[in-house]
DNA sequence: TTAAATTTCGACTGATCGTTCGAATAGTTT
DNA sequence: AAACTATTCGAACGATCAGTCGAAATTTAA
């Protein structure tokens, strides 16, 4: 016989011990100054086991970013393909990424800034992600088209907008995250929205 | 007698040499990546000359951080202390931001995103940056107050407009960077400005 | 129970790289 | 020119650490 389904899920389980200790060392060293020793002891595994689990130090880091891109890619899916107009669906999946950095917290300051400087061979992570900005730059362009956005040119649009939320979700002090309430309040105090202009 | 000026002229030269040379590689390498021998072929010098200038790789890089924040300060200064609105000054200290990014490509990047994950021991440019973020966010309270602004928590107006302006300048291609025009443009049209809603 | 497969791991290795050494060269002063 | 200072640098050192090895422990299958 081959290999049982338990065996395989327990394997899971401790690739995913690994990947949450490397996690916490990531974090507070950055890439090249994490250890393996150190991501073992925090994970609670000899350094050669790491090594039974994944190829790579940068494996270890791959398979974190690509876990958590399409974790939220997944999450994304249904707010994207729900039915409201094109402003408001932005504003919800700005609401469901702050809702998933809530959950994990870190791990949304190394999907989207880890990857900058990082010559890996491949980067499966990066499929979410060009289909993630590919879809708020879409609602972003239906939402210039249809007034409810001031007429401007879509990529600065998007870069401005990315930035912003960037800057709410994962400036500062982790204490105080930023509130769901506060995003929509925000985006809908600050962005000039034509349509409701008096 | 002592040394002469020209002489500490010409070592302030050479070190700056070494800082523009140590700025390339830490751009494509990152702090860690980056290696001694490679900064010291980038500026036309031996490795152990390198030493004789500063005393360790992290000086090096302290010191690229040093002058670009004071260099930005410094450029500052006169707009702060013009005396328009505070949301025009504040766009104005944009558009200046914007200007030395333009100047002095790649060195910005640097002087918002490196020193997340830095421990030095003493961090001087943080007293540029403390200063600044002071203004900026002083700057964002009084339009508040004005009305200039929506009335909104300015902690998180500080965090919003950090982020889009991040956004702008430094996301995306580098071969397109954004203009004054278009910075100016955007924050017009896209900040609801409540003294003039029609 | 015994054989086979899976999982674990401490010790070792080899490469990399920051830093130092010591000596050579160039420049300045007397 | 001689004495002194400032500058340059390749070679060597030593620490760190990713990744490997081979054997032991544990689990599963027969």
């Amino acid at each position: 016989m081959s290999i049982s389904d338990r065996q395989l899920e327990e394997r899971k389980m401790r690739q995913d011990r690994i990947l949450s200790g490397a996690l916490e060392v990531f974090k507070s060293k950055g890439l090249e100054k994490a250890t393996m020793d150190e991501i073992a002891s925090e994970s609670g595994f000899g350094k050669a086991t790491l090594y039974y689990y994944f190829h790579s130090k940068e494996e270890v880091f791959a398979a974190i970013l690509e876990n958590g891109w399409e974790t939220l890619w997944t999450s994304l899916e249904p707010v994207i393909s729900g039915n409201e107009g094109p402003r408001q669906t932005f504003v919800n999946v700005l609401l469901k990424i702050a809702e998933n950095a809530k959950n994990r917290p870190g791990l949304f300051e190394f999907l989207f800034n880890a990857p900058k400087l990082m010559q890996f061979e491949s980067q499966p992570w990066k499929k979410y992600q060009h289909r993630m900005y590919g879809t708020i730059q879409g609602l972003l362009e239906d939402g210039i088209r249809e007034g409810e956005f001031p007429k401007l040119d879509s990529q600065l649009l998007f870069k401005a907008m990315g930035g912003l939320f960037m800057g709410l979700v994962l400036m500062g002090d982790r204490k105080e995250p930023v509130s769901a309430r506060d995003v929509e309040e925000l985006i809908n105090q600050l962005i000039t929205d034509p349509t409701k202009a008096e």
